[in-house]
DNA sequence: CCGTTTTGTTATTCCGTGTAACAATCATGA
DNA sequence: TCATGATTGTTACACGGAATAACAAAACGG
């Protein structure tokens, strides 16, 4: 992680001012559109004064980045742990457990479904879960072609947003169970017999 | 198309202001980003008083969406020139075609690719070509199971523009004809393949 | 407790939005 | 062609948010 140093004892203000902010902006989110929220809106929310928003962030996008990071490097625990099972652990299995943690995360998903809006964000998101599943799916790994790999990991991780989002749009009405199988054949199964026979066919 | 009547002749000015200023957006679009545009710089780009703005439109997505009607009408008229002949034709024919089509219309792409950011916009257009794809797939036709229906057309919508997308940033690398085998087999085949195993096990 | 840092208050500048009134221009049919 | 209605341009205005500046108040940390 390139940046600034992250010094051992930050001033408790600071902290506070920060975690008010990333609190009012999810807050703000799930109840109106990420385009239409103000500086002003978050700061009141956040009970902090305007200009100090300013000695923080740089932008509405920083404090928004700030806040899915966090969400992310969860999320990324998370696979990352199903991952090293996945010898073990049937696929069916591993999909059941993703939807699970989104059940159980529901808020964090809406808003990182929702921030797709802005572009950048978008793309960086994709990229995390593609790089994510490049690194712990086997079958992918053994494929020489960059190019293939390329596209079947940004394959996935779009498919995979998609169908989340789809579920959540669904009041997750098929259960995490159910939704298993279908990430288990219409994702990772299809994507992999695909990878197969283009690289097959040297594509 | 719900909506006002349509008069045979319209006043040539409104006809010719309209144009100017869809001209102006769609030109700005390709240069930076859409959430940075504003009513003024289309105005004064579309050689137009600014108050004409608001004569013809509310808002600068209503301008867009009618930019984007246009060109997804068009690419609906093709996509079910190809349907009908999907009989004969063989998926990886039709698949490349897609993308020859993509290719001759590479800006109109860009802009509805960059304009996915606005939420609105995007699940519009995901659920034309996903309807599309209802009426169009005969194999899709023959599911019973409504929900698995709405799964698949969703995936395939979002996967073909995910697709799309992932090859304009590719600078359009692999040729039309390689990029037909992989809508065929990672989008096509793939989602059929997977409809069928669900709805076996009665998703 | 005192120096340092952070936060709050107030004011200011700039820019975009959206509306209104009136003048000028254009289109069209009698 | 020319009179009438519709469209466009010009100017002005109110409103709100973005972003910055200067100074006062409060809180931290040693």
């Amino acid at each position: 992680m390139p940046g600034k140093a992250s010094p051992k004892h930050v001033d408790p203000r600071v902290k506070r001012t920060r975690r008010l902010l990333r609190e009012a902006l999810v807050g703000l989110i799930l109840e109106k559109d990420y385009a239409a929220i103000s500086i002003k809106e978050i700061t009141t929310r956040a009970e902090v004064a305007y200009i100090t928003f300013y000695r923080h962030y740089e932008s509405r996008d920083q404090l928004l980045m700030e806040v899915l990071d966090e969400g992310l490097a969860d999320l990324r625990v998370h696979i990352d742990r199903l991952a090293k099972q996945s010898d073990e652990v049937a696929l069916e299995t591993e999909g059941r457990l993703i939807f699970e943690y989104i059940q159980q995360h529901a808020d964090l998903f809406r808003i990182l479904l929702k921030s797709q809006s802005v572009a950048r964000i978008r793309s960086r998101v994709v990229r995390t879960i593609a790089t994510t599943y490049q690194k712990s799916c086997a079958p992918l790994e053994r494929v020489g072609d960059r190019t293939t790999v390329s596209l079947a990991t940004h394959h996935i991780a779009t498919s995979l947003l998609s169908l989340i989002e789809w579920w959540l749009e669904h009041d997750r009405h098929p259960s995490p169970t159910e939704m298993g199988k279908v990430y288990k054949s219409l994702i990772i199964d299809s994507t992999l017999r695909a990878v197969g026979a283009l690289s097959a066919s040297s594509v």
